[in-house]
DNA sequence: GCTTAGCACTCTAAGCACAGGAGTGCTAAC
DNA sequence: GTTAGCACTCCTGTGCTTAGAGTGCTAAGC
């Protein structure tokens, strides 16, 4: 269908969106006529509009008012029209810096860069952390942590850090941590979670007898501990960035919906897996991210990797009138940054 | 000053606030004088008003509308008019409940409960962890964290965590890791961590000659890491429950103010840190709590106690109109309950 | 001397009419 | 196919009016 628009006509659609992108009004016929140098009446441009209108990529508030790109003419302002700007020098170097100061473990990084990555844009971002089960372990040890409890921290290659805590065992002595400790370290080297969960109970199994009972007991609740999954992480910065946005300034009740969305880990989740898997970046506009409380607002995403595994998704979320030719390199760079900082980590 | 009112005024002034609150919008004399089962007049009472508003207690948004209590008449209500609502049985018990899935490392325990205050309080709720110097120490570990990368991971007695990440250290094997974690371990054990930073330093003057240059090296790299105190942590749960307050409804600009400010950690902890160190609640109102990014919001907070030494501060922030005879009590309870399960912890 | 009924007064909020303006669609001429 | 011209629509802002809520003051009553 797109098929049927000759150059001039998605030159005006690119221009109406352009505009609104701009000023977040609807825009009308006499505007686009001086913005295209006079080289057509504005009465032409209306012919166009008119056209663009029964396609579907154009919507009129009220008769008298201007036209507002449509869900579907951002989309295809998107594929189609979309003259990415170039990232400025010093946003490159800002958010190199950012990920240098992420020194701690590797949400800090994620985190740090995410924050940059909502200034710079103006927007709320967005980074999850899915549980990287993938990924190679570095270290593994129980740790003592107050009578009861024990502590099992585990360090993946990368520098993500997990906690688990096991109750109830008052009984293991120090030695007996340390001892343990090193065995399921070696036990860890080069293997994955799942991986390492298996070779436990593996072990449990064949040697069962070879070990005191203590020994065969930590070992067994190190395996369960390592079973559930540490959940996946989600950090949202910027959301005051939301606010500026003209759309949500009059719009309370968008608004609230936005902000209450934000409380819900799973519904962001759930926003950013899907750009989780590929590597490409993706841009969800309105009602295609399929979550229903997000109906107006528009996700760019990508996923970032660690080696050959996604080990999570970054992105901004804000209003469908969003400056994709900036948003999409800035999201883009602040991705392949983190990838690349965890190539040498 | 507030001595010269007689029980006749202040319980007008209780009425105009309870109502204010309930409604949020200015109270007229005829309702206070329905309120009050017709005792009086509401010409009578609009005397007693006039008396209210010169004193500082009252105010009017404009000669016809009723009367809105000031900062003043807030603070007067809470300090002398106010009565403690019990809380239900249930939300005692979904509190205790809360606390009990708070399962993993304290700060899961103390968000946890901050997000089921925030829920029954309908306010945004704010936790601040202050990093817990006088915190004994449960354990200290060195990791292996990738290859130049090694991992500090301290536990506090109650289950506090902490990581400090070391780099550019790729030749000390695992077992000089092992060997170093066990003497840092056993340095630590009854000891806070400015103790233990005093310890090492201390040994490593005395025994430098002893040990291999590894283990110098190690111990001075751990103390350089334990140097720079952990940065206490700022939680804000329940954003979106402001929205729910008509006051912020209205008003974008306030709302905005209020937005920017979570996003400050610094301001949060500013506005914490003198609850904290008080075991009694503590109310700001308005202008009182010296942020002026705040100046019209209230904040109901506590510290709460791990032992002896103050941990943190739990409370909520929202509009001065806040239900303080609810709040105040929930907020006191969800302290308390942290104090407690820190207890046996 | 305190209380209160009565009343004039003030101010807001809501409704309505009206004018101005922006932008459209259609038609007819180029 | 393009465009000037024009009638039409609809929003927006302004001024005006009215109803209502609430006050302050005064004078009468207990």
């Amino acid at each position: 269908m797109a098929s049927g628009m000759d150059d001039r006509t998605t030159r005006v659609l690119r221009h109406i969106v352009e505009d609104y992108i701009a000023t977040a009004e609807p825009v009308g016929s006499r505007t686009i006529s001086k913005k295209m140098g006079q080289a057509l009446s504005p009465a032409t441009i209306r012919n166009i509009m008119a056209d663009l209108e029964e396609a579907g990529f154009l919507a009129q508030p009220h008769t008298s008012a201007g036209r507002v790109p449509t869900g579907a003419g951002f989309r295809y302002y998107i594929d189609h029209l979309l003259a990415r700007q170039s990232l400025a020098r010093g946003e490159m170097d800002q958010l190199h810096r950012a990920a240098g100061e992420g020194n701690g473990p590797a949400d800090e990084l994620v985190r740090q860069v995410s924050r940059l990555l909502s200034n710079l844009a103006r927007q709320a971002s967005v980074v999850v952390v899915s549980s990287p089960e993938q990924q190679v372990l570095s270290s593994v040890r129980l740790m003592r942590a107050g009578v009861e409890r024990i502590l099992l921290v585990t360090v993946l290659r990368g520098g993500w850090v997990q906690h688990r805590l096991i109750e109830g065992e008052p009984d293991l002595t120090g030695d007996d941590l340390e001892k343990i400790s090193a065995y399921l370290n070696e036990l860890a080297e080069g293997r994955t979670l799942p991986q390492l969960r298996a070779r436990i109970l593996d072990e449990l199994g064949k040697e069962k007898a070879r070990y005191d009972r203590v020994m065969g007991r930590a070992l067994a609740m190190s395996a369960r501990a390592l079973t559930d999954a540490a959940p996946g992480e989600v950090f949202i910065e910027g959301r005051a960035n939301i606010l500026e946005q003209p759309e949500f300034a009059e719009d309370v009740h968008r608004l609230k919906r936005i902000l209450r969305a934000f409380e819900e880990k799973s519904v962001i989740f759930r926003l950013l897996d899907r750009a989780m898997e590929s590597r490409a970046i993706q841009v969800f506009v309105g009602l295609e991210n399929s979550v229903e409380e997000l109906s107006d607002i528009s996700v760019v995403a990508s996923g970032y990797r660690q080696g050959a595994s996604s080990v999570g998704g970054i992105g901004l979320i804000g209003p469908v009138r969003m400056d994709y030719s900036r948003v999409i390199p800035l999201v883009e760079y602040a991705a392949s940054l983190l990838t690349t900082m965890f190539e040498d980590r």
